[in-house]
DNA sequence: GAGTGGTCTAGACCACACA
DNA sequence: GTGTGGTCTAGACCACTCG
């Protein structure tokens, strides 16, 4: 039954380790299939790194990378002297890429188009200044941005800049392709906070989009700080139905 | 301006390599504010890491370590023979864990309390023997459960067992706690499709949920596979207003 | 073919956390 | 104190990939 997943190591559904010296991805393949068939079940502690390198006849050092992988991997926990032991609910942590929108797109086989909505110098609003604990009066860049995939809206970007933090973005031109791009390109960033929503189409939204007033929205807030400083602050308004997705 | 980050390397601006020996997170550092402040710009190579082992007055072995975590990261790539480039965009990625709800709730101070809301064994729906690729006429094991925390309406789960993977879930008592706390007992889990996405709260979930009907719902769905076998599908949706949140 | 990163080894010292 | 993982070193061979 499991022997698709690791042929090598099988020996009568028992997890054995082969003669031969092992990669450190051996290692962690015969590891987790012996967490995972409870071999060493939930909260067990495992064998010491010492033990385990001669057990497969490796160096602590190999044994070292594949346990700590899995440590990364949510899979065990470790601690000097208390040593290493399986997690009692495997906290997977799930990856995702963080890619520009125009990325997304053309990635998925169609053509990107963008489109500059609107763009205002103004003083930041009171719900950013608190947000982003600005000083009094500070003035913002705001801006508004449809991307397009295929000529379908697929996002609608509203993004505000901290001048202070960033002058020269009052010089840039962002008639033809996005502040993201210039964003990248000129700041290097320090810090980010990502957060995902629902929110629900207004008229403003829904006219952009292919949307009608009420429609359930998936959107995404960005904060970027550049060491300690609020550069910009971006929320990101999906089409509706898009959905988005991660496997592990 | 940029003392706080690396106090200790920072020489009037520029970044330089202190005398004595270097841990691998220094140079992590020290590479990572090169990228930062463009000394190596998008698209640059940098030294090999003989090279760089040399400046750091290090080794090979403890630079290979820094640069592999920096390009897990996604600020690097590195090829053989290539050498290591700087990534044009960073293709940073976000990180969430994956708790149990109960977790969640719990780690915000909360009180958790969990009720089962509908049991039922039934053929699998057509639309879940597709998504899944079902051999047809599958029989699931249906549940809707409801978390609260300090009792108010959290989470609504909606789920659905394949009965032919894990047959004992016909005999587990799911009033007390949730299926979930089960099947990370039971099933070694190894394979996991996520979803996000925005819904409106029903009628049915509007009633579960302090909602009205219409109201955006955001909500996850979760897949999992055991050993290639489709082993049980999820759809979970949050109260109206929940963010979920990442800092990276 | 040749250069770069990928990995392993054998050994050492260190830092933390528990008793 | 003492045992465990955390990390560094110095050297070696290998594997991929570019020219």
């Amino acid at each position: 039954m499991y022997n698709d997943l690791i042929p090598a190591f099988q020996i009568g559904g028992i997890v054995a380790a082969p003669k031969g010296n092992m990669s450190y991805r051996d290692i962690k393949k015969v590891v987790l299939d012996r967490i995972q068939n409870r071999i060493w079940g939930p909260d067990s502690l495992l064998p010491g790194e010492i033990e385990l390198a001669e057990e497969f006849s490796s160096t602590r050092t190999t044994v070292n990378r594949a346990l700590r992988e899995l440590a990364e991997e949510g899979f065990l926990e470790r601690k000097r002297k208390a040593g290493t032991r399986v997690l009692h609910s495997p906290a997977r942590k799930a990856q995702f890429a963080i890619p520009l929108v125009r990325d997304e797109i053309t990635d998925a086989g169609a053509t990107y188009r963008y489109s500059l909505v609107k763009r205002e110098v103004m003083p930041a609003p009171s719900w950013l200044t608190a947000k982003l604990a600005l000083k009094p009066d500070r003035e913002v860049l705001h801006l508004q941005c449809m991307h397009f995939a295929d000529n379908e809206p697929f996002q609608l970007e509203k993004r505000w800049i901290i001048v202070e933090s960033v002058p020269e973005v009052l010089e840039a031109d962002f008639t033809a392709s996005g502040p993201n791009d210039w964003l990248v390109q000129k700041v290097p960033f320090s810090n980010l906070e990502l957060s995902f929503f629902a929110t629900k189409a207004d008229e403003d939204t829904a006219g952009f989009m292919d949307a009608s007033v009420g429609d359930p929205i998936f959107a995404t807030q960005r904060t970027t700080w550049l060491r300690g400083e609020p550069v910009t602050h971006a929320v990101l308004y999906f089409t509706p139905g898009y959905k988005m997705t991660t496997r592990l």
